[in-house]
DNA sequence: AAAGATTTCCATCAACTGATGGAATCATAT
DNA sequence: ATATGATTCCATCAGTTGATGGAAATCTTT
């Protein structure tokens, strides 16, 4: 990414930046074949032309979307990192477990756009997986599964990955799941925070 | 389902049975708008038009695809519930693995279209998700989670949920998750199921 | 205010998609 | 063999999509 787009983007008023905010919505509730870049643009209230005036192709804008929530999903890492650093296991499971859920909860459309990632073929967006390779064996570290990053068993991979998964599918799911637990927005929240407490946290403290 | 239609699919040679073969594999390859219903006839080798006198709109036929997988996904939860009943709570959860890992592994297609159903807005295919909130109870029950199918806890069924996704997504996420493991199809296969017992025997059987 | 650069929109294109009418083919019963 | 019905294909349609050229509008610099 160079300095110069950044910039543009950082900037949310900026055309570029209100056209990618748009996508992301859109990509994310839809998919990127069931979002046209007319209605993007429709969302912005611009005309076709301008989105391809500013982003190129279809699918660079949706490589920008991508970009930003990788950078976001890193900065969400390293704070479970960080806030990990000194507790025993149990209380990182559940900071990571709190933190990824928040951070997901408050951001639906990401859930959508990682999960609709594991379905395109492989030599579309290599953007996003080697980045998500990445994260797991810094995970597999903080929560003590791995002394090297370099070096993290398969098994351990596997356990972060289920984590990283169900927090994923409960909330891409939501409209799914909720209808026939028939609760309401808070409470399934609540009750996905505590089922996945409930299931990995035994897991992962038992000798 | 009509048993006129029932008996046309029953024949494999028919052609509404090849073409719905072909659909599903092409369905849950790319899911419902990447896959052109000229994509399907030309895998049978047919012309679309014939398609279409078969099975009328494009919508009709990715219902057919659905409800042929829920069938299945019925009669294997219904072989799960049998091989349960009178084990122990631990066997019970390593058998619920094992049959839906092994029959999810040999359609991994039934994995993705189920998940693409997650993403779909809601009015369109009530078919499938109806179905799954039966099943839900149903395993609920067989798992010993509950003593009434008409009476779930939230818990119960956020846990079986949990337990489901995990294994959908090791499946339909295998093409990502496996060249970041490293390993082969079938050490894949182990490693998928040697987790999910891992992560879940522990949570059910510790009190 | 004028010149130049940037941004936005209108009109349009070619490709693709779902779908259909109708002709041609095939199967079956008489 | 022929009539009837079922099946298949060819030609074609209307709507949508990603994308672009060029005119118009806006902003920036002088």
């Amino acid at each position: 990414m160079t300095s110069r787009l950044k910039k543009a983007l950082q900037n949310p008023d900026s055309m570029k930046a209100r056209i990618l905010a748009a996508a992301r919505r859109l990509f994310g509730a839809n998919g990127y074949s069931d979002t046209t870049t007319r209605m993007i643009a429709a969302e912005v209230g611009i005309d076709v032309s301008t989105l391809h005036y500013h982003w190129g192709e279809k699918q660079d804008l949706y490589a920008g979307v991508l970009a930003a929530i990788n950078e976001e999903i890193l900065t969400k890492f390293k704070e479970v990192e960080r806030r990990c650093s000194g507790v025993n296991l149990r209380r990182r499971l559940e900071i990571a477990i709190d933190v990824m859920c928040d951070y997901l909860f408050s951001h639906p459309e990401v859930a959508n756009l990682i999960l609709f990632g594991y379905f395109r073929k492989a030599d579309r967006d290599v953007v996003l997986d080697v980045n998500i390779a990445h994260y797991i064996s810094n995970i597999a570290l903080a929560m003590g599964l791995a002394t090297d990053a370099d070096d993290v068993s398969v098994q351990a991979k596997a356990r972060i990955l289920a984590v990283w998964n169900s927090v994923l599918n409960f909330i891409s799911g939501e409209s799914f799941f909720r209808p026939m637990m028939d609760i309401d927005p808070a409470s399934y929240r609540e009750v996905v925070k505590e089922t996945l407490k409930f299931i990995l946290v035994p897991a992962f403290t038992t000798a």
